[in-house]
DNA sequence: TTGCAAATGCAACATTGTTGTATTTAATTA
DNA sequence: TAATTAAATACAACAATGTTGCATTTGCAA
């Protein structure tokens, strides 16, 4: 479903070369249901490339809006892909993030609804980080 | 205000000895209106404690529900002082933690009313970290 | 095909996380 | 008050991740 030409696309659409490395990365990231860990990813890229690499890949794919990072309840660092809404401009990836605690998984939840939040006078929202630590839907089954 | 007396006290209620570095990490935490940067810690620790010392030191502290860890929106971990409901058995920390891109402080809302998430069926909630990132009130005026 | 900006590789170093073990110390009790 | 002991600390050692600079390679457009 998410074949490489689309990958490529999405590359291309951004300013950004097509090289493998970043094309496995798209990969990995578009196969995976929940966020990847960061070791997962240099686990993966160790044959094509060099740490470093890896690591300016993903602070350019982020600041374009290709990916966005999150930590879990663990403070493990996981990458996932953005919704298509996003862009260089602005991230709109305002989706609750869930961890489990059973299976380490970090999900993102699109489907549900942001919650409206009152600030205390004098403070200027810009953007929102929400995350649900608990049990998931497969490790309760 | 926070004499050392109350964090002494606070530390035999949770089955901690009295020792210079713990009661240090107390008056640090306390004594700041924000979330303190774990280098900044460990830099005002180093002259009295070693960092392995601090290490455990701080993850005992967290698992008594004492202090609370978080990381800001640029992944930098803060810690800070847990409100009196906390214990061991759980922590109460369910507040809004604020992030301003401004002065990259981070700062604890107790007052701000947590909303209500309704989750996809079959996921199981145990408890919630939300963020803002935006522009705090000092920077704002 | 060539020229250039983008992307990569490599070296080097900083910061933070982590474990094991020997030693010291705070607090209890004899 | 001295002895005992579990808690706390120090030190060594290592792993993982973050970060910068610079030389080299490569994708792509002219």
């Amino acid at each position: 479903m998410p074949n490489v030409e689309k990958l490529i696309a999405l590359l291309k659409s951004h300013g950004f070369k097509k090289t493998p490395a970043r094309i496995r990365v798209l990969e990995i990231l578009t196969k995976s249901s929940k966020a990847v860990p960061y070791s997962e990813i240099e686990q993966q890229l160790k044959a094509i490339a060099d740490r470093v690499t890896l690591y300016r890949l993903l602070i350019s794919f982020e600041k374009q809006g290709i990916i966005h990072k999150t930590h879990d309840h663990l403070g493990t660092v996981k990458y996932a892909i953005c919704s298509s809404a996003c862009d260089a401009h602005a991230h709109h990836d305002e989706h609750v993030h869930f961890n489990c605690i059973k299976c380490s998984g970090t999900f993102c939840l699109d489907t549900v609804v942001l919650p409206n939040i009152t600030l205390p006078k004098g403070y200027l929202a810009n953007s929102y980080q929400f995350a649900i630590t608990g049990i998931c839907k497969n490790c309760m089954s």
